[in-house]
DNA sequence: TGGTATGGTATCCATCATGGATATAGCTGA
DNA sequence: TCAGCTATATCCATGATGGATACCATACCA
């Protein structure tokens, strides 16, 4: 699945844990380096996310505020959204070998097993 | 400015040289990683920053196929790509900070000379 | 008790980015 | 000459986007 730009920033949201709405707007809000969301882009790619299962409300949480609906990644989700993360690193890293960006010092200490 | 993901991809690819069109739909095309843009994305976009003054059209450069319009890119347009591509850095930065992203995963894509 | 501001979700709409189809023409080699 | 690739450009249907709007719940305060 091809993800859209708000919805890998749904999902980047979701990567710390789980979060209703509003605040993934935010939050949004509050990155100026990302991207704002509008409500209207927020909402719609909650239900697409939610339909294409790659995050899922989670049921009562005992929360103060009933209105409150919270999502988290599933396992695919989570995949999807590393998928993305992986091509924009990529993008990253194909800008630093053209010189337009400087590139910082790769840590090549650990292989990670 | 806020730059498109095609243009974006426009400006990197011409961060390595100028080049034609044609060309840069072929390594767009070749580089599944990134995004695949097709020729009404690229040409309206080149039309676009051209006009915005971050691509400059070279003169003629005695090529054999004299169809070609070379593009290399501007000051601004250096800039705003740098600034584009240090918008995706932090992104990218923020899903190593989350834990979706091992801070020193080898990227998936091998190398684009 | 009432009133206003804010929180929260959701839908609608105009705008714009996108890729594919299509058109047109110039190159290249058999 | 003819076919197929190169190269640019426009058109169109689709879909992504943010803002406006609506509607209700909660909180705060007088």
């Amino acid at each position: 699945m091809r993800l859209t730009a708000a919805q890998f920033a749904i999902l980047l949201a979701l990567s710390r844990g789980e979060m209703h709405g509003y605040a993934i707007l935010q939050e949004s809000a509050a990155h100026q380096g990302g991207l704002r969301l509008g409500p209207g882009t927020l909402y719609r790619s909650l239900k697409q996310l939610s339909d294409a299962g790659l995050i899922h409300e989670v049921g009562e949480r005992g929360d103060l505020d009933h209105r409150r609906r919270y999502y988290r990644l599933t396992d695919d989700g989570k995949r999807a959204a590393e998928a993305e993360a992986e091509a924009l690193k990529a993008l990253v890293e194909r800008a630093q070998r053209t010189g337009l960006l400087r590139p910082d010092a790769p840590s090549r200490l650990g292989f990670s097993s």
